[in-house]
DNA sequence: TTGAAAGCGCTAACAT
DNA sequence: ATGTTAGCGCTTTCAA
């Protein structure tokens, strides 16, 4: 029921506190006859260190938090394990908080986090959380943004290019001969959607027509509506082409033009945004824009890291990483993969 | 840099130590006039309470955990959020960790969780933990199992009947007409897997030719190579239906198949389990068996926290789920949803 | 209504 | 190589 402390180990080992502490952390410093009967004494009281006195006495925690908008996105669960991955390789734990789950969102987790007193926060902003964030940077804090940029450059930052890759997409709708095309995307309150819309729109120029679509959810069943809006169109007012700014609302665009008779890519040609896992397995391979996702963790936990462990000498890096075309059958002329 | 304490909070205020721990807790307990001071001084010297040390003096951390298998598939993201949600509004946060970063897996996360005295937890169990859980248990930390039952019940579980999910697979697709059946699936190191393959395997009986087949992976670039090679067969060897032990690895399969030329449904019917949001998004909507994922994860987390609460009157439970037939069009006649 | 003081479990001087 | 001790920040009797 209750639990073992350092000291109960001691008295039953027949040492001092610190002898315990010692083999716990420099077992160097503990002659072997003494380390042994600690060790005896751990296994049978079933001690478990707490991490709770260790973090108060020692001022930090070894713990990184994590907060993602939504961790239904296989994208963000990506991010999440490269974190989770570089994290762990430099000896930190990970918290992951989703703001989907609660009412206040990542502001919760922003509290929730410095209650705990990670030793560092990386975010994939939505919302307008700056300002907050410059709050826990002051009271010694540091964070870093993923997927965004910060204007002012107070924080380090890893994303993509999203400019180049709205270009990327529009250009190989152009390239497969496509000349009236449809963006649908969700409405500019992140500066992803509007940069992807950004991009696009640039090298689209004045070679195709366009129509423009934008919305508040950004998933699936959405796509799924506006697919079968586009099959009931007239065939010559209908789009030969569709960006979907991300690959689930993709998806689901590719579902409601199915499901209504029509044909990807020969009718409608579709290309997504994130290359998830999913739009490869899709009954008609999905071509995306792909971010590296997994990488764009790593790189966020290595930079947090590095700034928690010299805070001072640490200058704020903006690391842009390039968005990649991965074209498979939703545009492609025939089949394959 | 340095962050605030009470005390110091205390000292701008002009008032003690419990003065601004009673403000904090027990507003009702301290004068107007005290309390506007302590809230000024706060605000003033950016105070954010530690939680280590509360935590240290509370003897309870307000914390669970959570351990899956992997947090990429979206059944567990499912399972997740509802566990969250319950925690949430019982006043708990939830520590998520995936088994599958770590290489210690759910053990090293079990160490973690009770290193940090989370009030109790919660697990997809994959290998055998069920003895480290009963540690946990004895030192005062209780767990409750999800997707999996505890044989010898002494721990609350929520699962859901895969015996009879595997049964409505079967004679769904002896429903339709299908006569020459393929399992695939993991090897039987999960109970899900066998139980499965049991109620399958029960309900077809003698009705149908049946091919079975296991591998260790269970994802969707595994179900492509499947699709593949059944396509490869000729068509009187060729099953004309397969039952998938989980979605991501049949909508491989679907893939495998339609890039081979064939048709599903007609050449073969496909079916899944777990019934993932992208089942239902997929250009060949998938039939599939549903777990009440999000309904799963809410009720072992009211289970985990009526048992924190009274740990001496509580008894096991053990909830079990009837799973549904979802009908989509990867085992429809025609096209539909 | 407020304050003084003890103690949660741990680590790190410092002393032996 | 080992032990003694102070103190991290908080909550909570107990007294005033």
């Amino acid at each position: 029921m209750s639990t073992a402390s350092i000291k109960d180990v001691a008295a039953l080992a027949g040492v001092s506190m610190s002898t315990v502490s010692n083999v716990l952390n420099r077992p160097g410093r503990v002659s072997v006859d003494a380390a042994e009967r600690v060790q005896r004494a751990i296994t049978q009281l079933g001690f478990v260190r707490n991490d709770a006195a260790r973090q108060l006495r020692l001022g930090h925690s070894n713990l990184l938090g994590l907060a993602v908008i939504n961790i239904s996105n296989p994208f963000f669960t990506d991010v999440a394990t490269g974190v989770e991955e570089a994290a762990r390789a430099a000896g930190y734990s990970v918290l992951l908080g989703n703001s989907a789950s609660r009412p206040d969102g990542e502001s919760g987790f922003l509290d929730l986090f410095e209650n705990q007193r990670v030793d560092g926060v990386l975010i994939v902003p939505s919302g307008d959380v700056l300002n907050k964030l410059d709050g826990l940077r002051r009271r010694g804090t540091p964070a870093v943004l993923i997927d965004r940029l910060d204007d002012r450059h107070t924080f380090s930052s890893v994303s993509t290019d999203d400019v180049v890759g709205g270009g990327l997409a529009a250009r190989h709708l152009l390239d497969i001969g496509r000349r009236h095309l449809w963006f649908i995307g969700g409405s500019f309150d992140t500066k992803q959607m509007s940069d992807r819309y950004d991009g696009f729109m640039a090298a689209v120029g004045t070679a195709a027509i366009t129509g423009l679509h934008f919305s508040d959810r950004v998933d699936a069943e959405d796509g799924v509506v506006y697919g079968r809006r586009i099959a009931e169109l007239p065939a010559a007012e209908r789009p030969d082409a569709v960006f979907a700014a991300n690959d689930m609302l993709a998806l689901g665009v590719i579902q409601g033009l199915t499901a209504a008779g029509l044909n990807v890519p020969n009718d409608v040609a579709v290309i997504g945004y994130d290359d998830i896992i999913f739009s490869a397995a899709a009954a008609i391979p999905l071509t995306s824009v792909r971010q590296p996702s997994h990488q764009m963790g790593v790189t966020a936990a290595e930079l947090l890291i590095g700034e928690i462990a010299d805070p001072e000498n640490f200058t704020t890096r903006t690391v842009v990483y390039e968005p990649e075309l991965i074209v498979r059958s939703s545009t492609a002329g025939t089949r394959g993969n």
